[in-house]
DNA sequence: AGTTAAAAAAATATCTGATATTTTGGATTT
DNA sequence: AAATCCAAAATATCAGATATTTTTTTAACT
């Protein structure tokens, strides 16, 4: 075999490995890969993020790296610097307290909208969305507490879940980003609030099933505040 | 002067030129200009946009196109589909409602803690913004439209003066997010509400300064509800 | 004539390498 | 210790090459 060709299958193979990830383009799985990288603080806060550096990491162009990180920084998971470079987001007590009080309003609307016009299909994905976080809770709660990821991807889709009848695409969508900025500050803090976090799942999951908005929205704010004072207060001790 | 030198002088000439409509990167400017084409309804809804056009008649680099196509994409002026390319994001009846709702939402959420919060330099501010909106007004309703951009500019500055001292960069860039959006369906149906919405803008005024949260979320509400109104029913036709 | 299949053309996605500017980090000097 | 200046590093941008995909055209068949 000459030596371009075997450049040129090296080349493919790399490509092909960017791609393995998750489907779709080399770009899409660049963009996964360091947003989650961000989530669940493999990237620290504040860190830059040099261009060859990532590139290098990521197995990616120059050119797809600045176009992840532009993406990155139009959610605001990345700080775009003009001239100066790109950078993880930082994380502070303001921006958290933002965002949890931003999913307190947009998440509370979506849900009485949801409750109002859900049907029977959106039950059902709901109890199944419901059956999963209580396994993975119960698990949590054994001090199995192996499958972090697992355990805030059944809460991120029981949250998901129980919105997905609000019946406006551009409310879910940003719903989907706050989430994730909010995400990232449990994962910074590392600590599970556990049975009380369970117990409040509980009460917004039965109000829903009920169709009783107002309790739903009740309870969903004050586990959403709730939350914020947890992770508000474990966020000092870091 | 030899060819290698002119050529270069050439490219410079041309950079300095597409920097020239607003300050910062090359990129910057052409995610402006875009940006700006599509709101303004130069850029009609659903169209196509081939890399190589846009490098055309953008006067930059395929790099740089994809980066901004993608950043636009984010924030769904844009559509990126995977493989086939970039288009114009198109409008929709539904599409129009949602953000109207979340701008109801978000805007009179943030309009309660700002007059909450806000200091008399958030009063002063506010007071300049609805001067120069009144005048804007007066222009427009004396049938002399020809600063269409001006006025609207004047709206969009009035109203996140409303919201200025909500304490929540969050929430603002949210905002003006869904304002740019909202504002886009208001420049296609090319019709001004005239005397209704300026009497709107009153109240809201009124309200805010007086400090009666109230009184002034309920104006706003009524104010976008009313252009949701208008804005279908020309959208309709069109 | 209308549908399907194959071939050609166009467009996207990605990478490499080059250049011009800016920013940054030291060294030197005051 | 602060200011200044220079070299090295990093960013921003572009052009051109290749591999894949999508789209269009042409050809073939029923």
């Amino acid at each position: 075999m000459t030596n371009e060709i075997s450049t040129l299958l090296d080349a493919m193979n790399e490509r092909q490995a960017a791609r393995r990830t998750s489907p779709g383009t080399v770009a899409a799985s660049a963009y996964d890969r360091i947003k989650q990288d961000i989530i669940f603080g493999r990237l620290k806060p504040g860190l830059k993020l040099k261009l060859d550096t990532v590139r290098r990491d990521y197995q990616v162009s120059i050119s797809t790296v600045r176009e992840t990180l532009g993406r990155l920084a139009t959610e605001g998971f990345v700080l775009a610097a003009e001239q100066r470079g790109f950078f993880v987001t930082d994380v502070s007590e303001e921006d958290l307290t933002e965002v949890a009080n931003l999913r307190i309003l947009l998440e509370c609307s979506a849900l009485r909208t949801s409750i109002q016009n859900g049907d029977s299909q959106w039950e059902a994905n709901l109890v199944g969305a419901y059956h999963l976080l209580q396994q993975a809770e119960k698990q949590m709660l054994s001090n199995d507490q192996s499958q972090k990821e697992l355990w805030k991807k059944s809460d991120s889709d029981f949250h998901h879940a129980l919105i997905k009848a609000c019946q406006s695409r551009n409310l879910m969508s940003l719903h989907a980003i706050l989430f994730d900025k909010y995400l990232r500050y449990q994962m910074l803090i590392l600590t599970f609030r556990g049975q009380a976090a369970a117990d409040e799942h509980k009460a917004i999951f039965e109000a829903a099933l009920i169709r009783d908005a107002d309790a739903a929205a009740r309870h969903l704010e004050a586990h959403i505040k709730n939350g914020l004072i947890h992770t508000l207060e474990a966020l000092k001790a870091v």
